[in-house]
DNA sequence: TTGTACGCGTTATCAT
DNA sequence: ATGATAACGCGTACAA
């Protein structure tokens, strides 16, 4: 059998409660004593018992990721994932994933039910789940501790979690667009519940108002953040009197789907139309063309969140939004503006 | 406070132990008994504690899922990850990941480090932890129970997973493209230690033999499951002096990289080479042209094989190796033979 | 700084 | 078919 707390105490020749205290690095245990514990519990190869620990702390020692079941199979849960797990091995915490389809009108409920079931001492949400009031209203009123990221929500007493500046990054890529010769740059928007919609639309905005380019309702279409959004938009784009030479999809997904209803209509990329991109994903430097778009560190956005949440969770007073940092990359999917479009 | 079970005990006129085992399906509990007890759950909104549930039953009511971290970010293993979350919440489970680096020489003590410390009642290996001898070896002795996916290896008393018959699939692939009139069919291989390489590799030769065709080693180069092994793969047969008509890759990601180095020199696809990959990615979807793969169904697997280890859990002689379909899915990456390849 | 003793909520054992 | 009670292994008041 496994040794127990009792075990090492023994073998120490101290207490169970001064063992207790050694493995939760609490203060008042001589320094001398804690090598002495330490030794025993190496010797013994003993682990806390997670189960007991939880039961008489009346703490989980879990975090749970709250993300939109659509989106389950995507690169940036994904890394978002791997970053939150690294956090977690760090303190003794446990991470636990909660694919919810946002759609269902009672998504509220399912994150309620999730949280009675498995009570995780907090949750870590991204959009739209970040982004949905009622949602961040209704876990306040139960007390229930979240970081978001990425939410364009100012709610909670203490708003933890990450955010990345993507109104600047979306301009900057419009920049990047106009310092290649692009006047006419359409934007295929996100979703509408979507934060990263409103601010790489605004961003995009920015970007032309800072070109000197006027803003035309007509190059900016509704879209999403799927392949197909990418299709349907750039087919709208290209059937214009006057379509773009450059279009700045709202995402990676989306950006595919606009290369790919290029090539079906002929078009080269980037000689006839350059495409633009946000989020990095790895199939952004697969395609061909490669992609020019916006790197989100979502790794270290995972990590991140879930520190903040575990400090939290340690204490009510500490977690902040942390900045994270884009990054420009540029690749091949973007290239000068065509002369005949230049002349207009 | 939450209700307890001995709120529900109390409220229904039973005992505790009656209450559990009403929530454990357990028999002999009169059906008027047990429709009480749920009654009086329901008023009470009791959720049994997981904690209290794990200490008593000496369960941790946990599974954990191990793969390799560079692949952390796969859509392969998302799928898969969501389809062992369906199984477990149907059966009151938990889910955990544990992405470990299996380059580290030690990644079997990897292993069991992590289950000193979770206890997971059982484990999902994937490749290459699956095909691991020495980590199945050393989970047998351990009394660790497991099931694997797409695993070569034949160990354990109860082999248990499920796997997919990847050779028959490769040859179909081979069989197709020789439809299209291709003779000089070339294959990237995967990485030597998963049993997939092994797998489609035979297959690749099944389908030529079936053909007709001479297998000639010069068109097999070895490679592996990235998008770069992809790339130098094709480099090498580009350069051949007679250079092949069609690639097959080992998977997707690899066959990616096969139609990114083409179209750096200059090839069309198909007009130039035919492609062929493995696996069904989403990007295998969204690049272009859309590949022609093999679809696994991996939602289905990480379904099925929580499944099977959920059933060998419960009872030691439950649980099987369940096989999977695969789906050969036609796209835009294979075309027909270029006629001057056709008359060497 | 260290130790004693109780309680966390459930399951398992053994009666009845 | 149902119930009483002892574990399960640890955290935490409280005492020393």
């Amino acid at each position: 059998m496994r040794a127990r707390i009792e075990d090492v105490a023994q073998a120490a020749g101290v207490s169970m409660t001064t063992v207790s205290r050694v493995f939760n690095k609490e203060p008042n245990v001589r320094e001398k004593t804690r090598l002495k514990v330490e030794a025993a519990a190496q010797a013994l190869d003993y682990r806390p018992n997670p189960s007991a620990r939880s039961l008489a702390g009346n703490r989980s020692y879990l975090i749970s990721l709250v993300y939109d079941d659509p989106a389950a199979a995507s690169s940036y849960i994904m890394e978002i994932i791997v970053g939150m797990l690294v956090a977690c091995e760090r303190q003794r915490y446990s991470a636990m994933l909660r694919p919810l389809e946002y759609s269902n009108a009672d998504h509220v409920r399912a994150v309620e039910e999730s949280i009675a079931q498995y009570r995780p001492d907090g949750l870590i949400l991204v959009p739209p789940f970040a982004d949905d009031l009622k949602l961040l209203r209704r876990l306040d009123a139960l007390g229930v501790r979240y970081a978001t990221i990425s939410a364009k929500a100012k709610l909670g007493h203490a708003r933890i979690g990450t955010i990345l500046d993507e109104r600047k990054a979306a301009a900057e890529m419009i920049a990047h667009a106009v310092e290649l010769g692009h006047r006419r740059i359409a934007h295929i928007a996100g979703p509408p519940l979507h934060g990263g919609r409103a601010w790489r639309l605004a961003g995009y905005r920015d970007g032309l108002r800072r070109a000197g380019i006027a803003y035309d309702a007509k190059l900016v279409v509704d879209g999403g953040f799927t392949f197909d959004d990418g299709v349907a938009g750039t087919r709208q784009l290209l059937d214009l009197k006057h379509p773009p030479t450059a279009i700045f999809a709202a995402n990676d997904d989306s950006a595919c789907g606009v290369m790919h209803e290029a090539f079906e209509r002929g078009l080269r990329v980037p000689q006839d139309v350059s495409v633009f991109g946000f989020d990095d994903t790895p199939a952004s430097r697969q395609i061909w063309p490669s992609l020019t778009t916006v790197r989100q560190p979502c790794r270290e956005m995972g990590r991140i969140a879930a520190e903040q949440l575990l400090a939290a969770i340690r204490d009510p007073q500490a977690g902040a939004l942390v900045r994270v940092p884009y990054e420009l990359m540029i690749r091949q999917s973007g290239g000068p503006a065509p002369a005949a479009a230049k002349r207009r």
